[in-house]
DNA sequence: CTTGCTTTGTAGTAAAATTACAAAAATTAT
DNA sequence: ATAATTTTTGTAATTTTACTACAAAGCAAG
């Protein structure tokens, strides 16, 4: 049958939702009325039953279990079932924007919420393959430069204490004219790691600028589209969910949690591991800290 | 109806399963059969009929249902479209151990993972007087200073910027001489909040100390049994679901949210909060960072 | 234009979930 | 302790929902 040689072309596990978006042009029009429908709103979909899913379709009602067993699903329910978890990501996109009337409960819940979300569009959009090609270039390099204003200066003292106790030499110069300094003194094996949340600040730029004459490697904690990223060797983007709105920082809390990974990812591949996981080392570690 | 309100305090929005494992304690035999037969394999439950579930769990069917509507669902097809979503992100579980044979994309979501459920945990276990208190106190303050050493003074230097742009005049004395100077130079009107993983660091307890004699009123975030939190005229308890495992730095973006939170109450309360919305004075502010 | 194939819909069937009600258990008052 | 009341649980019937078999319509090739 060739239809079930369509199914496994179709059927990749991961989300139902882009499966059914590539599978559109090679559906008949039938197939089309139904996934055009259910795409419109995958969220609502999954409330309908197949009657109703049917009838808003304009097709009959097998016409959509048909349609369902086609992306390797066992009916309609396990159909809607499988749309949920692929809707799911979704879900966490709305961020709820802190008001003046909120009580300490409201907006309380509303933070750890909106971070939640943000941590969840992270893992979504993360990328492994940056972080390994971040991790290997963390580990070559023989001295580690960290800048960061502002806001993000905590994030940059941060990723000085990670790095360091991961077993790496780093550095974050706390004022301007050393960082300044140091970007223009580049030597074989340095790097520098910047970290933005804007990616548009003035100094940092300058930074950036003052290394990259030197053709020095540049690893930026920034949005993707910011003149720190185009100017950066490896660009570590972190999708923010949220707005420009200050009241809700949750972003920043996607920037350390990226900072743990990469620690993570130094400690496993320079197989520290065994020190570091010995709790009585641990004691000593934090008996200094 | 009693039971009206139980849902009410059973439910909170986010995960279902969640939800479920805190509520266990609170429900009786038949509906904790279900529960625990649920929690069992979430996954697997999703794939079972009402018919099935019910006869696993030892209970009639219409009791499923029961237990299903008090969640806050429709009915029986509802709650396993709720479970699914809960059960794709695969936060619910407890804090999975970072390994060293565990490849860029384990180690990465485990430790998103894991930041998530840290931050379900404290959902749970905040108090919201706690953050009431302390937001009262940091804007009765004339002056805070805030310490925090090693691993914490990233966490240290972050309270300032966020106290700082919320309208307050915190201060985050870096070097331990400094801090002890602050320590001990109490004036009426000061605010010591101190922060500390473990609660125990010899240095940051030297400072809370000194700053006791001069019976100075001491915010801490630190674990609640510890020498720091005694000596601490208020605890921001952060109950830590991670262990001491030091490659899962999970607790501490839970640190930083605190932080969010405190930040976002001073602003809500003092009314500052139009000016800060305000986009253009927001773009101002990013400009100097 | 007709034959054979594919696609779609109708009607009936099976399964699943829900409701109404009755029995059992637990709680309270006497 | 026991009867009365309330709550909880289960049985059986009902309703809803999804699925299957089959027939009609549409389409392509001979």
């Amino acid at each position: 049958m060739s239809q079930t040689n369509k199914v496994a072309a179709w059927s990749s596990e991961l989300n139902l939702i882009c499966e059914m978006r590539s599978a559109l042009s090679h559906l008949n029009k039938t197939e089309k009325k139904i996934a055009q429908n259910i795409l419109a709103d995958p969220e609502a979909a999954t409330q309908k039953s197949i009657a109703v899913l049917a009838k808003n379709s304009g097709v009959s009602e097998p016409s959509v279990n048909r349609f369902c067993k086609r992306f390797d699903t066992t009916g309609f329910p396990d159909f809607k079932l499988k749309l949920a978890k692929a809707a799911v990501s979704g879900i966490w996109e709305t961020v709820h924007p802190i008001k003046p009337e909120d009580d300490t409960g409201k907006y309380t819940t509303k933070i750890i919420n909106n971070t939640i979300a943000n941590l969840m569009a992270f893992k979504q959009s993360v990328s492994y393959q940056q972080i390994q090609l971040a991790v290997d270039a963390l580990i070559r390099a023989k001295r580690i430069f960290i800048v960061g204003l502002g806001g993000s200066s905590a994030t940059a003292r941060d990723a000085e204490c990670k790095f360091f106790q991961s077993g790496l030499s780093a550095c974050y110069p706390v004022d301007l004219i050393m960082q300044r300094m140091v970007a223009s003194n580049y030597a074989v094996g340095d790097l520098y790691f910047l970290i933005s949340q804007t990616g548009e600040t003035k100094e940092i730029i300058e930074v950036a600028e003052l290394a990259k004459l030197n053709n020095a490697p540049i690893i930026c904690l920034a949005p993707e589209i910011s003149r720190l990223s185009r100017l950066s060797t490896l660009k570590l983007k972190i999708g923010r969910v949220n707005s420009l709105d200050r009241l809700s920082f949750s972003s920043q809390a996607t920037y350390q949690v990226m900072l743990d990974i990469l620690a993570a990812g130094i400690s496993v591949q320079k197989n520290t591991t065994a020190r570091i996981l010995n709790k009585d080392c641990l004691k000593e570690c934090y008996k200094v800290i």
